[in-house]
DNA sequence: AGCCTACCTGGGTC
DNA sequence: AGACCCAGGTAGG
């Protein structure tokens, strides 16, 4: 099959950090060829990129390709989520120019691009962020897509599902069988909240949530169960176009008191005090993109990239820092 | 309003 | 092996 091309330059796009850095957990990269494969809008993804473009193919798909002439519209959709309207590199050297920490951490994780998601995929998959690690939050979204998911294809021995509709989550036997799934009490977040979405509107709902204020957005998100802070901010930024929400978690907090706000150094947990804080100093820092920056830094911190760094730029034993 | 703590589970570490 | 600890937090006290 041949590869469709959308010119874009590694700096405008990098997909390493973009797709695994803990934004989708969707995406799977496979060494040997070099390509991605993940699933977003009901349609299986492969993805790769030289020097000049971002390259991709369409393995299945479950929307009706009648309405427009097929490849437009996934090339539209590819453009979509990966928001390649904005231009990156403009908005690097801005950050670069207002911030030290930000010029250090860009010559590594350039072109991370905040992906424009789905508002129900993102929600539940952060639900299940919650208290978690990234390898078994992946598991359930896993699990998720495919015992309620629709199948969209099938090749090389894989299924491929789509993200389940809030439909089907709010079914009142969803708890029991999440949490015989391995969900533990996240079970009951998933199912309590996917009722509430249903009966404040659905789609609509989330519409109407994209075009109030970022903060309004952000207190009618946490009116859901197992929706605090935190995940509210995740849903702002991630899929309801409000990039100014700065989602503060462990990482988030551990950068800014290491580089910023040293009083807040030592503190046992993230209280709605500080947390408003570090928002502020960072959207302060950064303007109205401020979430977006964020993530850059965020994509630094994680522990998959330093890794990889250490062992590109040593090749010895990776030195662990700890702490006391 | 602001600070505690229990909470499911499994991967990592010693 | 087995006991910790911790992970992109949140609800309920």
């Amino acid at each position: 099959m041949a590869w469709h091309k959308i010119p874009c330059s590694r700096r405008e796009l990098q997909l390493l950090g973009t797709l695994n850095g803990g934004q989708s957990f969707r995406w799977e990269y496979n060494k040997e060829t070099d390509v991605w494969t993940g699933i977003f809008s009901k349609t299986v993804w492969k993805l790769r990129q030289d020097d000049e473009n971002l390259q991709y193919q369409v393995m299945g798909s479950l929307l009706n390709k009648a309405s427009k002439s097929g490849s437009d519209m996934f090339q539209n959709l590819l453009e979509n989520y990966f928001r390649l309207n904005y231009k990156l590199s403009d908005y690097y050297k801005k950050w670069s120019e207002k911030d030290e920490l930000f010029e250090k951490a860009c010559k590594q994780f350039y072109g991370i691009r905040m992906l424009y998601q789905e508002p129900v995929e993102n929600l539940f998959s952060f639900i299940c962020s919650q208290n978690n690690h990234i390898s078994r939050i992946s598991t359930m979204v896993e699990k998720l897509c495919k015992h309620y998911g629709e199948k969209i294809c099938e090749f090389d021995g894989v299924t491929y599902f789509s993200f389940p509709d809030v439909d089907k989550l709010k079914q009142p036997q969803i708890e029991s069988e999440l949490r015989n799934l391995g969900f533990g009490y996240r079970a009951k977040f998933i199912q309590k909240s996917a009722a509430q979405i249903v009966e404040w509107g659905g789609r609509q709902w989330f519409k109407s949530l994209q075009e109030m204020k970022y903060k309004d957005a952000r207190l009618e998100l946490m009116k859901l169960c197992g929706i605090g802070p935190k995940v509210a901010d995740c849903i702002c930024l991630m899929s309801l176009n409000h990039l100014e929400a700065l989602p503060v978690d462990t990482h988030v907090y551990q950068i800014a008191a290491q580089n910023y706000l040293p009083h807040l150094k030592g503190k046992k947990n993230v209280t709605e005090k500080m947390y408003s804080e570090i928002g502020d100093h960072f959207r302060m820092l950064y303007g109205d993109m401020a979430g977006w920056a964020h993530t850059v830094l965020f994509c630094a911190d994680l522990k998959k990239f330093q890794q990889n760094d250490e062992q590109l730029s040593e090749g010895e034993k990776p030195k662990k820092k700890r702490k006391k």
